[in-house]
DNA sequence: ATCGGAGGGTGTAATTTTACACCTTTGACA
DNA sequence: TGTCAAAGGTGTAAAATTACACCCTCCGAT
């Protein structure tokens, strides 16, 4: 237990190359469009998605309106959760971006863990990271206001690349839809963000110019 | 995995005689009064907290003050996704009424986790369930209004006890703070639900007069 | 090439929620 | 029994957010 798996290709190094390769001969690859669904909430869990490349949003409804539950991106189980606790799933599945998928079968995937306490045990610790990065995600967006929660996000965001200078794959509503504010407020806030000199942005495309102060009003000051 | 486990007593169950005598060989039991602070955040994880009886509150900070993440009523495991992901709690853990608690040894806990195939499937099963609740409670109370919050807490809690009257045992700032919104909000819609007849109430004690009208609401329509 | 829809963008009004100010009630305890 | 703090309660003002109305631009399909 002093290792902590905290994402599920750290958690599936563990399986021997026997285990693995009897894993991955029970499997099919997939890929995606940007915009297509993937999960359609309701479905029948049969497979366990394992996302190679991509971003994927998971929402309580496969219309594309409502709230965003959260992003994965390279590395995570798709509703990891649903799999052992649901026979369906509880919500729907969208690439936002190009995505390569690895369908696993449960099955396998299930006796494997039954029978490598080694593999459950890393397992276990990757779901319970992966709930408790959830848990706070959502806190931390709850705490704050809409310049924060906006200014939260482009940081996180930015987290994910090396640069100031990135794209992030969504449109307005679609923010909108993971920080839990209408379009509108997104976009005033991206207005006085610009204006204020805080960053630059043209369409997808953003830069950040004044990351300090940017970070202080993520952290809502 | 046809069975689901769906409390942490239910998975407890699966360990036979020996397995279980040796868990609670090294267990200890803990009796806590109302408002007693049972876990602080950022304390090192050296057992785990099983809820025997009981409501505890889940919170970001230790202060009486902030927002609170859950309600675990008993039979729950306490901030289960902590022990195995982290080395320290994230949150703290308070008690609103009586708690009677078990502290299992977490060492034992693990190994039996390791030896035991079907123990550890049903661990995986309870705490994809317990995430997968505490998703949809979050999701449900971020679409509704302050109005549809508060019913919609009234109506989880109704489901707890058997009768149309019974006790919240918060005050209406804990409420508030569960729910997202004020303290004024909280007792602005209380008191319009008294007005429009849908409830009774005084102090902790609610009688629910009008369920279905109370239920639309809750469901914001 | 042009039509139409989706997305970006902004101002103003309406709505919701919070903040503040203040009062009453309750219950522990000195 | 008196006191004090915490909780319940309410009205009004302020602040934040949404809703609506409307415009422009880009881009794919006919």
């Amino acid at each position: 237990m002093e290792q902590i798996h905290d994402s599920g290709k750290n958690c599936l190094s563990i399986l021997s190359t026997k285990e693995y390769n009897e894993l991955y001969s029970n499997s099919n690859s997939l890929n995606f469009e940007a915009g297509e669904l993937i999960v359609k909430k309701g479905s029948p869990v049969n497979n366990i998605y394992f996302l190679k490349s991509g971003i994927v949003e998971l929402s309580l409804d496969q219309a594309p309106k409502n709230q965003i539950l959260s992003l994965l991106f390279n590395g995570e189980f798709i509703g990891i959760n649903c799999v052992f606790s649901t026979a369906q799933y509880r919500f729907s599945a969208r690439a936002l971006t190009k995505c390569s998928i690895e369908l696993l079968d449960k099955e396998t995937f299930a006796k494997l863990l039954k029978e490598n306490g080694t593999f459950s045990m890393a397992f276990i610790q990757y779901i319970s990271w992966v709930n408790e990065g959830f848990l706070n995600w959502q806190m931390k967006l709850k705490e704050k206001n809409s310049a924060g929660a906006l200014a939260f996000l482009i940081c996180e965001f930015q987290k994910n690349f090396d640069s100031n200078s990135f794209e992030i794959p969504l449109t307005r509503q679609e923010i909108a839809r993971i920080i839990g504010f209408s379009k509108e407020s997104v976009l005033k806030n991206l207005a006085d963000f610009r204006k204020e000199g805080l960053i630059d942005s043209n369409g997808k495309s953003i830069t950040i110019i004044d990351a300090s102060r940017l970070e202080e009003i993520a952290k809502y000051g």
